[in-house]
DNA sequence: AATTCACTCAACCGCCCAGGA
DNA sequence: GTCCTGGGCGGTTGAGTGAAT
């Protein structure tokens, strides 16, 4: 027997690098089937040429159905602060104090934000210490731009940039009340969704219960016809297959999740309600009708044994095609907001 | 227009820990 | 008590992007 760690998967076998937008849908549709007893087991249930681990990361960091996307709010940010204080580079704890928050894009802000931010603001302290003149001139953000002095002067320009988006950001999320989708950025990406709620019903529901209506918009993806140029302010890596074929606001996230939760919370197939009765919902219905065409559509539906085809290649290498940024189309943290 | 550079963040890596056999 | 396995965590990397030159 092997000494030591077996690894976690076998990274020869393993597809590694972005997710494509199918296999996202193929991981979805399969926690929202079986649910995650086991990860290591899941890809090859999910027919996912993907490490356990990678499946896991995916869905804890991204396709949840909680995870809150979108800029920091002053409040969080403060919260991380302060959290960062006491509990130092914990990031899973300090995230358990920001609901919807995962630890590594806490820890990302931190990094490239945060960080800076606190630095400047205890050398802000520092300074105020031996000269008390300035005390009511600056904002918390306006420190970062004194002190970037020990930066190059690019390095300067774009810290103070970005806090002056900051300063806006925060400004504008003063004004509007600490809700999310009031923030500047959101209300970019809500006018950018115009062609997103289009597909919405005039009760602002989502869409789902015309199935085919759904359906025709990821075909449209499916074949080639995502066009980037339409989605000018993506969400970072966001399962842009969801906002293609669903059409969903980033506000609507969480409607649209719980419409999922309701196919069933975690239960091996079948739909059966809370109380154990089936479901008479006819939306539910349709919703995993839905579900099951669009695996069917692209080839993601699992076998009855639980076990599914894995991705061709052919279906990797479709979605994954630039074309359709699926990947890492950034969004910048702070400076669209000021824009 | 082309190039360089800094920034961002999703994803990976490796270690640690808990729980079960 | 020991070993093995899976899950979780923190650190790091690298590709994509936009701004500056």
């Amino acid at each position: 027997m092997g000494k030591g760690r077996a690894p976690c998967c076998d990274k020869e076998k393993v597809k590694r690098g972005p997710w494509s937008p199918a296999e996202d849908l193929r991981l979805i549709s399969f926690i929202q089937k079986h649910g995650h007893q086991n990860w290591r087991a899941l890809p090859k249930q999910a027919g996912l040429l993907r490490c356990g681990k990678s499946c896991r990361l995916r869905w804890i960091n991204y396709l949840r159905p909680d995870v809150k996307r979108g800029n920091f709010t002053k409040d969080e940010e403060d919260a991380i602060i302060r959290l960062h204080e006491t509990l130092g580079n914990r990031w899973s704890k300090i995230a358990s104090h920001l609901p919807g928050r995962t630890d590594n894009e806490i820890k990302n802000v931190w990094n490239t934000h945060l960080k800076k931010r606190s630095v400047s603001k205890s050398e802000n302290v520092r300074q105020r210490g031996e000269s008390k003149e300035s005390s009511m001139a600056t904002s918390s953000s306006s420190s970062c731009i004194s002190s970037s002095s020990d930066k190059n002067s690019r390095g300067a320009l774009a810290m103070a940039v970005s806090d002056k988006a900051q300063d806006f950001k925060t400004d504008e999320l003063s004004n509007h009340g600490s809700s999310r989708a009031s923030s500047p950025s959101e209300e970019l990406e809500g006018l950018s969704s115009s062609s997103i709620s289009s597909n919405i019903t005039n009760s602002g529901q989502v869409g789902v219960s015309n199935p085919e209506d759904q359906v025709g918009s990821l075909f449209n993806f499916i074949g080639g016809h995502y066009d980037a140029n339409n989605n000018t302010s993506e969400e970072v890596n966001k399962p842009d297959i969801l906002d293609a074929i669903f059409d969903i606001p980033l506000e609507s996230d969480l409607e649209f999740w719980n419409m999922l939760d309701s196919l069933g919370p975690y239960q091996p197939e079948g739909i059966q309600s809370d109380d154990g009765t089936q479901s008479s919902n006819f939306e539910e219905v349709e919703n995993n009708k839905w579900l099951l065409y669009l695996e069917h559509e692209l080839g993601l539906e699992s076998k009855d044994g639980g076990e599914a085809e894995p991705l061709g290649p052919e279906m990797n290498d479709m979605v994954m095609k630039p074309e359709g940024h699926y990947h890492n189309t950034v969004q910048p943290y702070e400076a669209d907001a000021a824009k």
